[in-house]
DNA sequence: CTGAAAGCGCTTACAG
DNA sequence: CTGAAAGCGCTTACAG
């Protein structure tokens, strides 16, 4: 035999037709369990693998589900938000455990970048991953959905198609309440709180909730935008730093923003968590190594994981579906 | 039109044969320019894809690689080495810009965590990545280039197979002999120094080639194995602090090692780098957190990824390849 | 420069 | 329970 075996080869060692070959190699029902057995153990001595391509094209459905980063164009391409990669190591074990490849592409959002999946048939669905501007992105999903795309994003529910998220609200509840029962009176946060970036936004919503809770004012002056990123979380903490509004604590929406913010804090001369306390939201690896550690808020990636690829799964096998949140958690270090 | 258009649908609006259309997009020279240009014009109209797997079952090659992540089953199989994120993100962009896609598993391997890939046509060739017993990978990795898979590896050269690797026994010399410049005298290594582990062991080698070309004893008492995990490097270090042998300087196989090593010094009320001055190796992200941050060898995630996948695409193609080293350098903060 | 035809290796009605 | 046959959507000799 040269070459790869192919169901053909089988068939004959077996002395059965390649069609019985191709349904016991599936448990097919339709096989006597004795035919099945002599087939698998033939295929087996073969080192005989199903031909994917094949059988997808025949079957129309590729077992195969992509991942798909889309992050804001400005950000360097270079550097990927650590929580995403906890993110991938959970959506590729569960699309293992469900017997599914995963296609990965950090490519950014291109004009066509959703045409090249689904489109070519390479994989059955698309799972979203990214921080970028909400609203810029919302037509490219409502393409998506009118196109008949199964995916699925994380990240809050939104008009175009179907998510799963952590509950922001109560992340920003939970951070906030924390700082507050530490005696923080004046909590600044540091993170975009608008539309457009509804993670935060949320996240914003659970802070200003927790405020309210115990009678405290929103300041807007305590508010200061700023993308997922160490710079920009540096630079928006160096301005709220010059401006009038006195604070004692800081809660940054993302640990990324956290880690500039101590930056600019220690740089101003403060001290962390003495002068101002802060704490941050995802739990990125970095988040326990830091000085001092980041207390912040954890979202359940394991979890997360799972529950995306199960989800798109259902979805693509057009099972009734619905957006889940999962709930988030506090992680009380050093900094607060 | 329904469903998705075929190349037959061009063919028709295009009034020209299915086999020209074939042709046309793939920028054939046996097809006119104008018709070339009528043909694209009408995908592009019908948001057109080739069919990948028709096109791979035919021309049998699918333009997609596998990574596949292996690693001691040891190891707690949610914690990925963060070293191999960035390389993750290097080799997914050189596979974008090289027109592949990219199949990433994280599987620890199996009994035949090879034959699922290229056996089943999934991918033309395997990214291997990982630390692992390599004593123990080398009969798979043996089957592997046996049965004729196309893969490269990360790693030391070794007998079976292409491999890409850091210059790690250069690395392991210019950060003993910055540890030596800084005027340290008795120095220690932690991590494995065996054929097990062939990446630390030319780490090691660098070690003893700096000592002995300044003329300093290579003492067994000074290295202690380690794989490459955090707690590894805390345990090995506290048997270190607690033998006979004095150092005032350690180097550690990698940074998740040394940042154990840090802990397990300040644990032991030494200070870094007054008492005791640590450097690491691979530059993860996390290294220039720590407390103090922490001096370490960089490797070349970026290059390393796109050597990564060209080598293996010339191995591919069945152009003349070899195995290739990258050069390292060094990064000085502030443990040293 | 273009077309008609074969065939990649499967899955799945259809017939028995 | 099993087999003969069609066909998924391409690529590529072969013929002109």
């Amino acid at each position: 035999m040269k070459g790869k075996a192919t169901s053909f080869d089988i068939a004959h060692l077996a002395g059965v037709s390649q069609s019985t070959v191709s349904r016991a190699l599936r448990d097919s029902p339709l096989v006597k369990q004795e035919t099945i057995d002599k087939v698998k153990a033939i295929a087996h001595q073969l080192n005989y693998k199903v031909d994917k391509h094949a059988s997808s094209l025949r079957s129309q459905q590729s077992h195969t589900l992509a991942l798909l980063f889309f992050e804001d164009p400005t950000t360097d391409d270079s550097l990927i938000n650590p929580f995403f990669f906890a993110m991938l190591a959970s959506i590729t074990q569960a699309c293992a455990k469900q017997g599914y490849d995963l296609l990965v592409s950090f490519q950014q959002l291109s004009n066509d970048w959703h045409a090249d999946y689904e489109d070519s048939h390479k994989a059955d669905g698309i799972i979203l991953l990214g921080y970028g501007d909400d609203i810029e992105s919302q037509p490219k999903l409502a393409q998506l959905k009118q196109q008949g795309t199964r995916f699925i994003r994380w990240g809050p529910e939104s008009d175009t198609g179907l998510s799963i998220s952590c509950d922001n609200r109560l992340g920003g509840y939970q951070a906030t309440s924390h700082l507050i029962e530490r005696g923080h009176q004046r909590i600044a946060f540091v993170g975009n709180a608008s539309k457009h970036y509804p993670e935060f936004f949320d996240r914003y919503q659970g802070y200003v909730s927790a405020l309210l809770e115990h009678q405290l004012a929103v300041e807007p002056a305590l508010q200061q935008d700023a993308i997922t990123t160490e710079d920009a979380g540096y630079q928006s903490t160096k301005q709220l730093l010059q401006g009038d509004a006195e604070f004692t604590a800081l809660f940054a929406a993302s640990d990324l923003i956290a880690i500039g913010a101590i930056k600019a804090i220690k740089e101003a001369g403060l001290k962390v968590p003495g002068d101002i306390a802060v704490i941050g939201f995802d739990d990125i690896p970095i988040a326990s190594y830091t000085s001092p550690a980041l207390s912040t808020i954890r979202q359940d990636t394991k979890l997360a994981g799972e529950v995306l690829v199960t989800t798109l799964l259902s979805l693509i096998k057009e099972e009734p579906v619905e957006s889940i949140t999962i709930a988030t958690n506090i992680v009380v270090r050093s900094s607060t």
